[in-house]
DNA sequence: CACAAATATTTTAGGTTTGAAATATTTTCA
DNA sequence: TGAAAATATTTCAAACCTAAAATATTTGTG
């Protein structure tokens, strides 16, 4: 705790201005992603009759072409594991993805596109990127640079300790 | 369009450099928002065995201590109506809120805390300000103030019309 | 007044999410 | 080798969340 951290401190359970600052900044970055991701999920729905969460499974197999594990589609996603097997299994439904055994391991398996679902992920992947920079119009070069490297501070910081 | 934006487009589909920027700076938004939102989950879980959408709706009433219509609940914090209702129920049922008929409008309901509602609350958010600072430890008081000017700039663009 | 339109809320169906338990398989090591 | 530990995934119960339909009530209008 710096000098002027302290001497904010009283007895009884106040807390510092700068404590305050950021609960504000914490409150406006739940504000906009909410508010945002409420928006990408209606037109997702409308134009797509489709979901952020299965837009998301598909950009990730889509940045890895030969497939991916359960395990490291939750890790990437940051979800739980039990969450991706059902937005996979609706994925496989709709013929998007496969799930693929692994060879010498029978307990995994691997998940990957299919034509179908590359092709329209490539063709979903342009629009969503125009409805966030239509939402985001506001939003100049210099500030979308600031506004990057003061939330990959706040990453990096509480990114998950690896085990080694 | 500017003109750079304009020498930078071309035929066929390509984006520009500030719309993959808003892409970049929208993703960077997401990630930060779930990685602090599971970090409080959890410590809401473990150490008040509750829930963050309990606490908005918490913190909510103790900001209107006459409390709040259901409608104007979940238009405060931008949910649907139909999920505030459970939401109140189960805050009903820990005797933290209290759902009182309105005068003269036999449709409606106020919700309000109850007395232990409001002492559980204070207790809580005051912890909650110390979670947040912790997980935003990173965040200088200026950080924190430009983050909030250029959030407050995309909020208010994208802020819903309303209807007179 | 009657009755259509508007309003406030709940209910419903379908999907997302978690954490924990269950299942299946592989690896480790005594 | 063979039991225990570790790993990969699915299943489960409970909660959250939305959009749309249903219910109940109030308001506006001919």
């Amino acid at each position: 705790m710096n000098k002027s951290e302290a001497l904010s401190e009283r007895a009884g359970n106040e807390t510092s201005d700068l404590s305050k600052a950021r609960l504000r900044a914490w409150l406006q970055i739940l504000k906009v992603s909410r508010k945002i991701e409420g928006e990408l999920r209606e037109k997702m729905r409308l134009e797509f009759g489709s979901t952020l969460p299965r837009f998301d499974v598909l950009a990730a197999l889509y940045r890895e072409r030969d497939g991916m594990r359960m395990s490291e589609l939750s890790k990437s996603l940051m979800v739980s594991n039990g969450n991706v097997t059902g937005i996979v299994d609706r994925l496989v439904a709709e013929g998007l993805v496969v799930r693929m055994p692994v060879e010498n391991d029978r307990r995994a398996s691997i998940v990957r596109l299919t034509p179908a679902g590359e092709k329209d992920f490539a063709e979903r992947a342009l629009v969503h990127e125009g409805w966030v920079s239509d939402l985001f119009s506001d939003l100049s070069s210099g500030d979308a640079d600031a506004l990057i490297r003061i939330l990959r501070n706040i990453s990096h910081h509480n990114e998950a300790p690896h085990h080694d």
